[in-house]
DNA sequence: ATTATATATATCAACCTGATATAGATACCC
DNA sequence: GGGTATCTATATCAGGTTGATATATATAAT
């Protein structure tokens, strides 16, 4: 996905700074996507130059200022044109789409190279990893108020539910066939 | 994972030259990595200039000429040393460790900006995508004698029965809960 | 003969990341 | 007070990667 055109999907939930932005890949989006700060900058100030985004400055007390963007017409009918000329391209994409690009099947596909031991703490790790993630999607209490704001989104609960069910039939098959490596 | 770790995995199943580890990028590794001609070539030149790996030129009828690829002693301790010391990062990577990178899900994401129709089509183009997807990984007729030796590792059949229940309960929910992003 | 396709190697502009720089502000500790 | 650490916030850049393109040989089809 054009990067100008994700920048303003997260724009279209809520005016943002950069930095709000990356905060926003490094949180909830961190499982599905993210851009580094030489990205959204650049991004931002192409998108401004344009008139996509507007941009107020905010001076804030206990805090540096930041630069607040707001997406405008005009950058959601670009967005909304966007997402409509590439959508047949995305549906190969991702996620037993296009491509995982996981490191952890590159490491199994080599696990014969690994030490007993090692293959044992691995497994053993990823099976606690994978049971945290599952808490953390599970997860329904209280967040602040920006991430329930995302998470009273249709879309953000269909992902979640998603995430949900592949993080537990891959923990499920991975204790049950774990054996099979050996 | 670094490419010359991965590029010397890929050679440890067997010689191989940059263009059939390419092959493998585009066909049975498809779903879970890649690596461009500009990242392949230059890492067997280094890979080659640092004895980690030996290379035979070789003449063929009826098609132009290779250079085929061998590792060597000195390569496969490079690359069990690699893996050994990197192990613990990928435990986080991948499918639901640390990123899938699905432009697939970013489109969920801002589903609500694609018209009914759009979304609807999208969706059903989703679920024939996946299903032919499950076909191919489930397929275990003949295939060429290279793919099939790579089917008899046992970490290759491990990760095409993750593969497979990752898709088929991907689908299921697909095709259960696509309602609730109307 | 011309077009298309497959094998095979190689290079490069454009793009992206991870690291680093800069800076204001708070907080803790000795 | 001074030192250190951490968080917010913007910005830049070297180095690595991709997607496109170039080059070349050979087969097959129209």
């Amino acid at each position: 996905m054009q990067k100008d055109t994700l920048c303003l999907g997260l724009l279209s939930l809520g005016p943002r700074s950069g930095y709000e932005i990356k905060q926003m890949f490094e949180g909830p989006l961190s499982d599905f996507y993210s851009l580094s700060f030489g990205t959204i900058y650049p991004t931002l100030n192409k998108l401004q130059d344009e008139k996509y985004v507007s941009c107020k400055q905010l001076s804030q007390s206990k805090k540096p200022d930041k630069k607040v963007y707001t997406i405008t017409k005009k950058g959601k009918d670009l967005m909304k044109d966007n997402l409509l000329g590439d959508a047949s391209a995305y549906i190969r994409s991702g996620n037993f789409g296009d491509q995982i690009k996981s490191e952890f099947f590159l490491l199994l596909l080599f696990a014969k190279y690994l030490p007993q031991e090692t293959l044992d703490t691995v497994l053993n790790e990823r099976v606690l990893f994978l049971q945290q993630k599952l808490e953390q999607f599970k997860y329904d209490g209280p967040v602040p108020s920006d991430l329930q704001a995302l998470r009273n989104e249709k879309s953000v609960a269909f992902i979640r539910g998603l995430a949900t069910t592949l993080i537990e039939s891959g923990l499920n098959y991975l204790v049950k066939n774990r054996g099979k490596l050996n």
